[in-house]
DNA sequence: ATGGCCGGTGGAACCGGA
């Protein structure tokens, strides 16, 4: 089973690239983050046309999650649920679908985590960085909850996290910065410390290999990329894990995401 | 992390992104 996950940077400008990479890739099932829709203005009927089912938590203009499988769901939910009273989220970013396969059920999320930035003089103190830590706690809570179910369970997303410096191509620019510093990092790691593998850290120790390249100051040409998508497999998940690719060439292409996709391959 | 960007909104600049 091909799993992939993918920040496609608005599905009404990215549909047709979005098509021609399903057509290519043919992956089983496909996290999507940033659709920047509603779910009534998402353009479902060529994604449907290739056998996919489709489920989207879309938002006005920014953010927005999708799942899509080609077998069909057997549960959707969507958001992380809230940890204290009197909190609220208005704000797209996580969606869980079920699905049942011959071996057994496999869980997948594809979750677009806040950026953060910018973090001010007193990062503490910025809303955007502290939404960004608190949800963090939330996706930590809800994953040791899921993990009693000893089932695979594949977090694939946008992580905005660089979690070591071979993951980015300036990693003295970047420290700092919210996707790469003291706090950030150890609430990845402490999210990885619960029983999650990274899936492509699994596979090799290869510094510079990025999922990201800034549509600015020619960092495609340059190489200047980081690597903050992310697949943290439960360990039934990665007991499964047969392969590990990231699609970059699709960079290249007209009218390309900032992102490219990353997929796996599971024995199921 | 810059070199000159991109998408969405709403119908021009501006916000958000990483």
């Amino acid at each position: 089973m091909k799993i992939a996950s993918w920040n496609i940077n608005g599905i009404k400008a990215r549909h047709d690239v979005l098509i021609a990479w399903l057509k290519e890739a043919s992956p089983d099932v496909v996290g999507l983050q940033e659709i920047k829709s509603v779910d009534e203005n998402f353009p479902r009927s060529e994604i449907e046309a290739l056998g996919y089912n489709l489920e989207t938590h879309g938002q006005k203009g920014f953010n927005g999650v999708a799942l899509l499988s080609k077998l069909p769901f057997d549960e959707v939910n969507r958001g992380l649920p809230l940890i204290l009273e009197n909190d609220e989220d208005e704000q797209a970013r996580f969606i869980e679908g079920i699905i049942s396969t011959p071996s057994g059920v496999v869980r997948i999320v594809s979750l677009y985590l806040p950026n953060g930035n910018p973090v001010g003089e007193n990062p503490m103190e910025s809303d955007k960085y502290s939404y960004k830590l608190r949800w963090m706690d939330r996706l930590h809570a809800w994953t040791q909850e899921r993990l009693k179910l000893e089932e695979p369970l594949v977090l694939a997303g946008d992580y905005n996290v660089i979690p070591e410096a071979k993951d980015c191509h300036a990693p003295d620019a970047w420290w700092g910065d919210a996707l790469y510093r003291p706090e950030t990092l150890e609430k990845f790691q402490a999210l990885k410390n619960i029983g999650l593998t990274e899936a492509f850290r699994a596979s090799t120790d290869e510094p510079n290999v990025y999922t990201f390249w800034d549509y600015q100051a020619g960092a495609w040409p340059r190489n200047n990329g980081i690597r903050i998508d992310h697949m943290l497999l439960s360990c039934e998940a990665a007991d499964r894990l047969n392969g590990v690719q990231i699609d970059k060439y699709v960079r290249d292409w007209e009218k390309p995401s900032d992102h490219v996709p990353i997929l796996i391959e599971l024995d199921v």
